[in-house]
This record gives structure tokens, C-alpha cells and sequence, in this order.
DNA sequence: CTTTTTCTACGGGTTTACCCGTATATTTTA
DNA sequence: TAAAATATACGGGTAAACCCGTAGAAAAAG
């Protein structure tokens, strides 16, 4: 980025007014910003394919996919540019997987324009921006009242390996147990967490991070 | 946490050493914190079920189990306890595993004694605690090699459906087509991730939060 | 030191997943 | 418009998962 161009800024949002919002905001910015608006993610990309672009700002809900995608596609095509999320999603684990999927920032749609403004100046220099309520957000985990079975050792093992794709029979082998021990572990497991099958229990406990 | 009484420390590190390098350190900061050491997690959550506990420094290895699930739980005994993370980890996804458990921030052991205690302060005042070193890496994503397979709408459809615990025939059911259409999406499927079968596919999914 | 939990193991039966090849109509992309 | 990808569908067969009840030995917890 060079002291005499302008910044690019590329805003992502299929709702006009808030396009429209974004877009004064930042043309009154001292015209520092080159603005490039689109109400469709796949627009965007093919336009960061082939154009330099300093700043994203990403809304999540877009319809014709989610932000969350587009953030880490644009991350693989360009990865010095600086993609925020701009968001009425106050939903933590989404904040989460935004900035996992490269995301600089993470902004509330009803933060006020100058704090708007600083996190992009922030996420220019590199650093993480995140609106005051957005860091509220993250540092206030809710623990859904949903209680997880706690695993034993063996049962641990025996998932890790379901998961792995492994057979009955072929963790038996690595166990050093029987493969009936093995489905009465699996039978115990699809118990506790009163899954329908493994299927389910993978997702389950994957996304809960239990494996 | 009244001012007139001492802020409240504890730190778990299962290295001796550390655990006197940290000691000193706050013990030197004018005897404004009490310190509580432990070398095991377990021995610390007990502490913290009995006592009022400002901070944490959490070693994410420990011998007795994982930082990461430790934090969840000191969070669950006691909300309003501050938990920083402090380890030789580097790796990203352990980072946001680390503060979507609770924590309120997270330092490598390498960072300068002066940083460490700035982020202790910080975490009192509930602000997001990050050495400079980590947010560093939390702001640069890699994307693995590892290019997983786009799926259709059709393909996500089903996979969704088999995630959440249903049956070829159910899912056929549901997408009103036929239960040999739904197993023909299956092998698409698992020819596609390349998996084994479908336990191990929806961990690869879910991981990657295609589901 | 007793009680509980965990790990181990068996038999028999039903359902479901997975593998193979094939094939046509529709939709998307080049 | 031609080629490729997608969604649909059939038949037959094997392997694996899942369900039911039961139960002893080892380890952990009280």
C-alpha cells in the first residue's frame, strides 16, 4: 500500500441502505478510500481476483452464501488484504469462526460510524479490530446448559478412532481388545449421549470439540 | 474485587521452574496480588471451588489434562474468574480453542515479563489479553494444502441430514427422492473426501465447518 | 473395605451402510 | 452449442453397524 494511493475498500452487503450507510461514511472519510461496493459475494471475489483491495467489509447473512465462506476464499485468492466482518450475527461461535477463516475484525451493525471507521484504520496497520462490543461478546462464554457425558479413557479411544474411519474390527486389532468389547463400547457411547447413531455422535462431539 | 484487599493469582504450571519465574514476578509487583501456585489442574479447581479467585495462568500441557478444558471449567465454577492462558503453543486453532472455552486471553511463555503482567492487567479490567506475539498469529490464517472437495446443494443436503443422526431412507423421505438417490449421493460423497466411510467423513466436515 | 464405575466379553438377530456397475434427464459451464 | 457436472434411479451382493440381554474381572471412588 502506497502513501499516494488511496486505500481500497471493497464493501460486501446485499441490504442498499446499509450499502448506501457504508458508502458515505467513508467517501466523507477525506476521499482516502477508493470504494468498491457489491451486493454479491461471488461479485467480490471475482473482483479481488483480479483487482489489489486493502479492506473487505463482509456482511455475514449474504444470499448468495455466507460470509464466513467468503472471508476465507478471499483469504486463499489474497492474503494481505483485510477482511471485516460488518454484522447484525451477535452469535459468539460465529464471531469465532469468522476470524478462524482469517477475518482482521469482527464490527455490530449498530456500532456508530467512528468506531466503524477506527477498525478499519486498525485492521490497515495489522491489528485486530474488534468492536467494544464485539470483545464484550468474546469474553462472555455462555455454557449451554447441554451436559456432555464425560468419556473414559477407553471410550475416548474408541471414538477417536470411529472417527478416523476405523472398523469395529480394526480398532479391536490396535486395542488389543475384542471386537465385541469394542461395540459394547460403542453401544455405551451412543448411550450416553442418546445419539441415534455415530453418525450423529461424531458431529456431536466434534463440534463440541471432545474430539 | 474491593480495593483494600489483594487481587487473587493463581498459577498452575506443571514446570518448577516457570512456576518460580512467574512467582517472582508478581511477587515483586508490590505485593498487590496474593499468589496461589499448583501443579496440577485438578488441585487448582478445588482452589477456585472453595476461594475467590481474580486471575488464572493456565498452562495449556499439563500432566493431569488439558488447559483448554480446564478453563472451560474454571468458568463453569466461577464465572468471573479471569483465565489467561500462558504456554510455548503456538498453534492457532489451540488460541481460539483457548477463548471460545473462556479464556480471557493468552501469552507465550517467551513473551517479556513486562507484557505478562500488562495482560494480567488487563484481563482485571475484562479487556481481551493478547501477548503481541499471539495476536500476531491470530491474524495470519494458513490455509492447509488440504483442498477440500465443494459439495452441492444436493451433496450438503444429504451429508447435513446424515450428520444429524438420519437413515438413507429417512433422508429420502425428506428430500422426496428415492432412498437408491440418497445412497448415490453417499458414494459421491465419500469418493469425493476421499474418506473411508461416513464417520470419518463428517469429522473431516465437521472440523472444517462444512456442516 | 465396600460400592460404583470401567473394561472386558459372549450369542443371536435386524437394519443399515457400503461396493460394484450402469444409465438417463437436467442443469451448468466452457 | 457441445461438453461437463449434477441429480436422479435400478439390481445384487458383502460387510459393518446396531439392538437385545447378560456378566465377570479390574480399577476407581466413597
Amino acid at each position: 500500500m502506497f502513501d499516494n494511493e488511496k486505500i481500497t475498500l471493497a464493501i460486501v452487503d446485499d441490504h442498499p441502505m446499509i450499502l448506501e450507510g457504508l458508502k458515505s461514511l467513508f467517501q466523507a472519510e477525506g476521499s482516502r478510500y477508493q470504494l468498491f461496493c457489491f451486493t454479491k459475494g461471488e461479485a467480490m471475489l471475482d473482483f479481488i481476483q483480479e483487482n489489489r483491495v486493502d479492506v473487505v467489509l463482509l456482511d455475514i447473512v449474504l444470499n448468495d452464501g455466507s460470509g464466513l465462506d467468503f472471508c476465507k476464499a478471499i483469504k486463499q485468492k489474497s492474503i494481505h488484504t483485510h477482511v471485516l466482518g460488518i454484522s447484525n450475527q451477535e452469535e459468539r461461535s460465529i464471531i469465532f469462526r469468522f476470524l478462524e477463516n482469517g477475518g482482521s475484525g469482527y464490527i455490530l451493525k449498530n456500532a456508530d460510524a467512528m468506531e466503524i471507521v477506527s477498525c478499519v484504520e486498525k485492521a490497515l496497520v495489522g491489528e485486530l479490530a474488534l468492536s467494544k462490543k464485539v470483545s464484550e461478546i468474546m469474553l462472555s462464554p455462555v455454557f449451554a446448559p447441554v451436559e456432555l457425558p464425560r468419556l473414559t479413557k477407553r471410550e475416548k479411544q474408541v471414538l477417536e478412532a470411529i472417527s478416523n474411519g476405523m472398523t469395529s474390527a480394526e480398532i479391536a486389532e490396535q486395542l488389543f481388545i475384542s471386537v465385541i468389547t469394542v461395540e459394547t463400547h460403542r453401544r455405551n457411547l451412543l448411550q450416553k449421549f442418546k445419539a441415534k447413531n455415530m453418525f450423529e455422535l461424531i458431529k456431536i462431539a466434534t463440534t463440541n470439540k471432545l474430539i
